[in-house]
DNA sequence: GTTCTATATAGACATCTATCAATATATAAA
DNA sequence: TTTATATATTGATAGATGTCTATATAGAAC
């Protein structure tokens, strides 16, 4: 597979399943986020995530089932780190793309919300 | 805000607003790579997608309010095209990402689902 | 005006999934 | 082995969303 050869429906599916279904959830960018900037235990993801230790193990199982994160076991803790620096590097892109976004729009019409 | 800096709450919010519900679709996935390739309008695409109609413009709709895509009328017809390079761009990137992860998976485990 | 074609919107419904509480598993220490 | 701590799994539920049909809107041709 090239990548300046057209995208095959499959493949469309295959980038869908690990990226899109990997970070189509607010949780889980900002976990890819905070292990991006250093390994951290999954105690610490709790307490920076406002949810359950159950639900942050959730998000981190799919993005380990896809390599989005990795895993590493120190004595009882278990170590999340970045799975590939492309990830952060294609988030980054999108990032600026965002940033830009916003300006255009004045940060109103499609700002942030006010909770959720 | 700069790159560098580590991302806030809110960006987060707003990356996952713009990009992941964005993009968090396999027929939008679809539908970007589709109109990247050139400019197409709804019933082309909707030909392209196996889904009806008003679903594509549906779908259309979250991308355009994204900036993802931009519309364009010509007569009665409206022709989609990628709202902005850095989408394509950063795609390619996770493509060669999830391309790499399906070699070392051998194709096997997490292959391609039969049918959905 | 009417008619035809292209696209968008509204509303309903089924499926998906993020979340929680409860429980299980695993490692370490005593 | 027992106890304590850290993480994972299970099962249930509520909310979100992709899809459809039906209908509305917009432009072009007559």
């Amino acid at each position: 597979m090239t990548l300046n050869q057209i995208i095959s429906e499959d493949e469309v599916a295959l980038m869908h399943r690990y990226i899109c279904e990997g970070i189509g959830d607010t949780k889980r960018l900002r976990l890819l986020y905070l292990v991006a900037e250093r390994p951290r235990n999954v105690t610490e993801l709790t307490e920076l995530l406002d949810v359950t230790q159950p639900t942050v193990s959730h998000h981190l199982r799919i993005l380990r089932e896809r390599g989005l994160v990795n895993a590493e076991r120190d004595g009882t803790s278990i170590y999340y780190s970045l799975g590939d620096p492309r990830i952060l590097e294609a988030m980054n892109i999108l990032r600026s793309f965002v940033a830009d976004k916003i300006q255009e729009a004045g940060s109103t019409e499609y700002g942030v919300r006010s909770t959720e």
